[in-house]
DNA sequence: CCATTAATTCGATATATATCTAATTAGGTT
DNA sequence: AACCTAATTAGATATATATCGAATTAATGG
């Protein structure tokens, strides 16, 4: 949903009369006099607040007889309510797509159209993306021999200690006895 | 939740502005002047949004260093996305609640403390009302022979024929070959 | 303790809007 | 066709508020 529909719907909910509008029509139809006596309110008052409340389509009318009854338009509230709650998993998920975006930004000026890292960045946040990204290829829970990761390394680049030395410095990997294994990632470096 | 407290609600969010701010901080915390670049206001505008949205309680803030983190309080924002839906189906309870009431109040009215009925009512409304409430003690897929059903309605009333008869008249129940059985509830008069 | 930077407050202005009374329109009913 | 009743429109008024530039405050860092 475009964002000033959602602002419309709002300002048009922002008001004390229309609110109670809104709960008196939930109960069922009624006439524009009913609703008038019901809040104390004159017959043009109803009128401008049925107008804007008609402007977001949340109530509509039919006639019966003389008198026009006005309806609360439930499907459509419903869907403002379905909105409010999107509005901020939605701005999430943008979050989510804008890093992911970046994060290709980078991958994609470091790293060779054949794979290979160019250098590694000086910019720390870069460094962590590029690092992490030739991690990708690496099984958790696996073992590996030192001599086992510096091929798996040398795909990258040729100066295999640096990098096998950044793993272990920003918590990726841990050594015991000359044998490598990733670390579970909450325990990597972050930002 | 109390009327007014949705209304501020709205009414604070019924703005193009504060609801891009409440997007931006849905991606995370931003400081003022990051937020005034990225919508093209001035800080002094900020703030005054800033003021409207903590008066609702959708952003707190952290101080780091020498600036201040605007967040958006995710758990608040779905509070008030839940007491949307709950608007409309609360006013349904509401009338569905009301309309329990009306109906003890003719049933209480018509029927003499030891359950018997006193007279059938004039207004067709409240004789439904009172004929269901006689109802209530029949089964419905049951076959009850005309005798049996008299017994039944006796208990109620000495006129049984009389209740019968409505019972037939509003399509509570039909005859076959002397047999009587109850209507599914939709065939019921209504209103 | 001073300097810096971010945030806020103040004052002004332009715009929007909730409500009423009075007048008008719209649509059925007789 | 004339009449009635409900709804709407028009016009007026009072209140609220979004925005800005200028001045002020708050709090940290040197």
């Amino acid at each position: 949903m475009q964002l000033s529909r959602l602002v419309s719907f709002f300002k048009t909910m922002g008001d004390p009369t229309r609110l109670r509008m809104i709960k008196l029509l939930a109960e069922g139809p009624l006439h524009g006099q009913a609703i008038a006596g019901k809040l104390g309110l004159t017959p043009p008052t109803i009128t401008h607040h049925l107008h804007k409340l008609r402007e977001v389509n949340v109530v509509y009318q039919r006639r019966d007889g003389n008198t026009i009854y006005f309806y609360l338009n439930k499907p459509v509230m419903d869907h403002y309510a379905a909105a409010l709650t999107d509005l901020t998993e939605q701005a999430e998920k943008e979050k989510d797509r804008k890093e992911a975006a970046e994060r290709q930004k980078v991958i994609d000026h470091f790293f060779t159209c054949e794979g290979r890292l160019k250098h590694l960045p000086a910019q720390r946040k870069k460094k962590l993306i590029v690092l992490e990204h030739m991690l990708k290829g690496l099984k958790k829970g696996e073992k590996y021999e030192e001599k086992q990761l510096n091929e798996y390394i040398k795909k990258f680049h040729d100066d295999y200690a640096a990098i096998r030395r950044e793993f272990i410095i920003h918590n990726y990997m841990y050594r015991e006895n000359g044998i490598y294994e990733l670390n579970p990632e909450e325990m990597w470096a972050k930002e």
